[in-house]
DNA sequence: ACGATGATGTCACGAACTGACATCACTACG
DNA sequence: CGTAGTGATGTCAGTTCGTGACATCATCGT
């Protein structure tokens, strides 16, 4: 019995982040996070690349929003509003349903190098895609990489705000306030 | 004989260097590293937390710059002027004479995702480093963010310039440019 | 029913790291 | 001149990560 239970990835996941938040990322195993998701530790990496990956499920549909947005921007979009509908395409993945479970993710990633590390990884790879779907709407280097990681730059310090304790706001609303306080530095 | 050589941090460092541009850095283990210096396994992680470490020397000494160099930024400095002095201070690490090291140090970097994910990391831990400086400057949140990104990003660019193949012009006068063009975006 | 398919289990193994203890080189001090 | 101390290195055993190879079981279409 409880073989081919449906669901074994989100079970995986589920039971990583609890123990992760219990115990640390460093001092929980593979195969505690298996047994817990009642499979094995083999299984665990037939779904994840490596321990960190499991906290990092769907950074790639995040990263299609991102590049499509910019593709679908309108033609007489400045290289600043290019990089800027990135952002703004990848809204829908911060629901209100989701917020407690990305505070929870955060939780435990930010107390672990490990884990940051890999997440300073993803937002490379972010930056990067949005640079690269830049110059694919005809802007050149260096500025495709300025603005690209500009965007970036609000996206991140956006999300940090959305999970903030207290933080009532919507995505599109911080990162409307961040766009404008970065316009302001120049 | 060959036991307490002077240099083997530095005798490491260059092992893996060379070890990693010929073979990659997945198919090298530490013990092929610490063999070619002439040394155990157990005598790597003596100097080096983990195998990736060893591409990051000197990272502390970089952050310092940074930070030093906004503490000493004149009163009336701008937040972005701020994080444009972090810059700007770090200028004479990227001499002349360790342009050809940087090169290869960032060719066997850019080929593995295990090294560009550290990468990542250690241009993460230097923007948050900016940040904080910022903010004892008296730059408020999330400006102080924001500013250090923007900074950490010339640099960025500006040092993948600088390591380009044909490039001769200096690091100060990339990141003139860079700014130059960051401020055209706005 | 039964064979194909795909998810899971089992086993073995290399390599990354770590703790505990031993050993050797260099230095200071009597 | 010897000797004790300090610090870098060596040795060894062990845990955990991650992967290849192969077996097993559930489900689905026919």
């Amino acid at each position: 019995m409880a073989r081919w239970q449906p669901g074994a990835r989100e079970r995986l996941q589920q039971s990583a982040l609890d123990l992760f938040l219990e115990h640390g990322f460093e001092r929980t195993t593979v195969a505690e996070i298996a047994a817990r998701a009642d499979l094995t530790e083999r299984t665990f990496y037939r779904h994840f690349a490596d321990k960190r990956e499991v906290l990092f499920d769907g950074q790639d549909r995040l990263l299609h929003a991102f590049v499509d947005a910019v593709a679908a921007a309108p033609v007489e979009a400045s290289p600043r509003e290019l990089a800027e509908a990135a952002v703004v395409g990848s809204r829908d993945f911060f629901t209100e349903e989701r917020r407690p479970w990305s505070r929870r993710r955060h939780q435990a990633i930010s107390s672990e190098d490990g884990l940051r590390e890999r997440e300073s990884l993803k937002m490379g790879s972010l930056a990067a895609a949005v640079a690269q779907a830049l110059r694919e709407r005809g802007v050149e280097d260096p500025l495709a990489e300025l603005a690209a990681d500009a965007a970036i730059s609000v996206f991140r310090v956006s999300f940090v705000q959305w999970i903030a304790p207290e933080e009532t706001r919507t995505m599109g609303e911080i990162q409307s306030e961040l766009f404008a306080a970065q316009r302001a530095l120049g």
